[in-house]
DNA sequence: TTTCTAAATGCGAATTATTTGCATTTGTTT
DNA sequence: AAACAAATGCAAATAATTCGCATTTAGAAA
């Protein structure tokens, strides 16, 4: 899928450093999203782990990894959510096909400069510790019918 | 809400433009996004119509609104979506509070530049119909617990 | 205007994703 | 090894959104 080299951390030590307990679900997960580093959704990831992890404690784990930043949710209007794990050496975003459903990273976003940029614009805001940037638009296949 | 005087176009004419029926359902949607204009959930503008229009109804014309690019959706992950009027001429986003869950506008965008930037880097897609952009961080009133 | 037809609506019921309560298990700390 | 808070599994509940279908309605055609 990519062509960069990814520096993974371990997963126990992406636990670790958030404080976080190295339990089962979490380092399955974890995994899980590194070996296939695309967007997943819940359902995806239940299917994908092999001891049958509950479906509501999948959903908790990656609460509980998304409020730390390990994951990342990902909203591509598809009436689900997905995630991603968070690799700040390569942030990207998406641009979805809304004809075939087809999703591209886009490894282009000078975030330190639309996040100064919204901040300068606000008096209530003192910090951003997010963002979310999707792009939707036809892919040349779509395109041509 | 806005210092700014929004050129509104009215209802009739968005849905005349956009080769709409122009129904009850349609125009009063419009005319109360545009009287309130903030994103709103499909539920509050349910509970907002005098006529009572039917839940599947709005979800319905919202759809509609929405892929004609007369409305656009806004995920806040709040677990439902939010709609909102499109105003060209005022192009912005959102920053949210992951405290309070307070939503201000942010009125900057580079959009011409941010979807120039995202083509410049796929081969596969040929256009880019829509983008979305949220920023999530803390008030000052949060910051200050 | 009246007629006609496809599209939109209302209603009820079904889905689907996601959440919650609680008893049990597990990871970490002492 | 003991102790305890936190995480899990299970079952059941929510909450948002969708669907099927009979009825109505907006706009085109006559």
């Amino acid at each position: 899928m990519s062509k960069h080299t990814h520096k993974r951390e371990a997963p126990e030590l992406l636990l670790q450093n958030a404080g976080l307990k190295k339990t089962k679900a979490r380092l399955a997960i974890l995994t899980y999203l590194q070996e296939h580093p695309t967007p997943h959704s819940p359902e995806d990831i239940s299917r994908a782990l092999v001891n049958n992890t509950d479906t509501s404690t999948i959903y908790r784990s990656l609460e509980t990894l998304e409020s730390c930043r390990i994951l990342t949710r990902i909203d591509f209007k598809k009436g689900r959510a997905y995630y991603e794990i968070v690799d700040p050496d390569h942030h990207h975003h998406h641009i979805t096909c809304t004809d075939c459903g087809m999703i591209e990273d886009v490894p282009v976003c000078d975030v330190e400069m639309l996040i100064k940029k919204a901040l300068s614009k606000t008096k209530t805001f003192d910090s951003i510790h997010t963002h979310t940037l999707e792009f939707f638009g036809h892919c040349s296949r779509c395109k041509n019918n």
